[in-house]
DNA sequence: CAGCATCCCTGGAGATACTG
DNA sequence: CAGTATCTCCAGGGATGCTG
């Protein structure tokens, strides 16, 4: 980066953390990215204790911003299938970088106490 | 990375989020990557809106992940100052690739609308 | 100057019930 | 099956005043 100007930095932060924060965006996306498409039946079971209006929420969220796809099938019963874009695997990078660091924090600081 | 079990990527993920996260964090730490050193007021002027209280509880919060030092000279009127660790710098890549990502999705929306 | 203590308010998130 | 619609609650954050 080498930051230049912090406010100019900032609105770009800033604007991917509202993409990655919400209780349940990471472990989602990491399931889309894992496993790719997923019925919204599959991603409850994934996700034991999500509600389903925070799933829908947090899928309709991840949606408007282009990372994920809905796909609905006028069946009955109903289906609706969900995956990352090729535009949302963007994030690929910064969620692998966040894993590695913030795996790596975890040992640092069991360290730090003992 | 390459996802092998979401649920183990999930703390890791989480884990750096934890420290980033915080309405002041991210703005707070590009301050103190640019521009270094910086006493309690200086980041309170360049923080227009925040509050002492915030100023305050985001900066034990980052301290206490040793993100930052702070360093307190026995003087009257008391100085403070705090600074990012060479530990902490570790987060510049994160904060390096978000504020691309970040600025490009903000291009990538604007595209879209029109 | 660099805080801490207190009170207060809002919005993110949970629980529950209903539906095309 | 894949959602809405309500009601509710709590914690993150704000406003204000006091102090070593």
């Amino acid at each position: 980066m080498e930051i230049k100007q912090p406010e100019t930095c900032r609105s770009g932060v800033e604007t991917s953390l509202e993409i990655i924060v919400g209780k349940w965006k990471p472990i989602i996306l990491l399931h889309l990215l894992h496993g790719g498409t997923k019925r919204f039946g599959e991603l409850k079971r994934l996700l034991p204790d999500i509600t389903q209006k925070m799933l829908t929420t947090q899928l309709r969220e991840l949606e408007e911003q282009d990372i994920i796809t809905r796909k609905v099938y006028p069946e009955v019963p109903p289906r609706v299938e969900y995956s990352v874009t090729e535009y949302g695997r963007g994030l690929y990078g910064i969620l692998q970088q966040m894993y590695e660091w913030g795996l790596a924090h975890l040992e640092h600081m069991a360290k730090k106490k003992s």
